[in-house]
DNA sequence: TGTATCCGATACACCGATGTATCGAAAGAG
DNA sequence: CTCTTTCGATACATCGGTGTATCGGATACA
């Protein structure tokens, strides 16, 4: 169980509970927390009992991780397209704006994606895997601020494009850990798009934010 | 019990057995994570029995919570040394090294940090608290930017004394982002450093990052 | 030193959640 | 339609943590 099934008859009820039991998994650790929630309840909320539980997972713990897993390929999928939408060429102002939209989209899944980042805190071999995830991150921004190089002139203040990308990332996670605590998405996205443009662009734009 | 002795005879070996709590709660909470740590962990780690620590303590949360509040009001009072430093004029470069040295000090700080902050992003009570602590932060280093603009320059790409220090925060945050996962301090520090003066300063600085 | 008060240890009753073992029902294969 | 396999529900034993009530030793104050 969890684990492959190594022959088996194939399934089919059993993708549809499974994935009940992580959208169930979302919406009960975004409420309370995944330190303050129990597998029953994940269970009740998705309508089914512990045995369903025990058939598809392990632990909550797997439960958390493939859940994690599942909803952050979606976003970097949703990235990904996001700065492939121009064509070749690169709108600095334009990217951001497409992109800081999908990052700060969902506040219940900042709320998950941040419990994660404190589990992994202190899980070695689940830090490792994030990390990478992050690393694949930097490098599609990285290329993409590359590639724009030659067009847009993209300020010499940090060092290379790579550390450029690690500033965006730094910049989106400071503004999110603000946003738990304000909740105001679009106080958010207005104000992580003038710190990506004054970190990405040589000086000029300087709006104020309320 | 917890809230304040309206009368009661005056204490000694109390506050002792507080303080004595409260220690092994901040050693307990950074190693397992608040979610995963009981009671009676506490109680174990510092020496006491639970009976100890219902005399001082109602619940788990408030004991987080005091336990939060002095490590924070502690590490502020550190920051505001850290910038009263220098004289009445202000060195940016200076106090930007001592700055980071006190915020990025204590790993294990960082992570019962966290760990408060994922409980106030569900509890508006407590993030207001937060906020409200973030917000004299914020204003401390907008005072002292602001103080310093007739001396150094301070770019314009971001508007107001008041926008610089929240990038500020803003950067902290996501370096510590980072940091949670590679525990690599000393990198984190020369990352913020950088990226602090990259904000605070007109492009010129350029230093790489290992 | 005596003594009134406080503090913390011990014991107990009580859930709530966990994991397992078993069984009936659903679903694919023929 | 039948049969075989799989899935998930139910029941049960168990355990760890919680909160409370009680009591003996420690502590401050005269």
């Amino acid at each position: 169980m969890a684990t492959e099934q190594t022959a088996g008859r194939v399934t089919r009820r059993r993708v549809r509970t499974r994935a009940n039991l992580l959208d169930a998994a979302f919406e009960v650790f975004a409420a309370k927390g995944f330190g303050r929630v129990s597998i029953e309840e994940v269970c009740e909320a998705a309508g089914y009992s512990r045995g369903a539980f025990y058939s598809n997972f392990d632990s909550l713990d797997e439960l958390f991780f493939a859940l994690y897993r599942q909803r952050a390929d979606l976003i970097a999928r949703q990235v990904a397209d996001a700065l492939a939408g121009d064509g070749p060429d690169l709108d600095v102002p334009a990217s951001v704006d497409r992109v800081t939209e999908v990052l700060l989209l969902d506040l219940d899944w900042l709320l998950v994606k941040t419990d994660f980042l404190v589990h992994a805190a202190r899980d070695p071999a689940v830090a490792q895997s994030l990390l990478e995830h992050r690393a694949r991150l930097r490098g599609a921004i990285a290329d993409r601020l590359a590639r724009a190089r030659g067009h847009t002139p993209l300020p010499a203040v940090l060092g290379d494009a790579d550390a450029a990308a690690r500033a965006v990332v730094a910049a989106y996670d400071g503004v999110t850990t603000q946003l738990l605590l304000d909740k105001d998405v679009d106080g958010a996205r207005a104000w992580l798009k003038q710190l990506l443009t004054a970190l990405l662009t040589d000086g000029s734009a300087s709006r104020t934010h309320s």
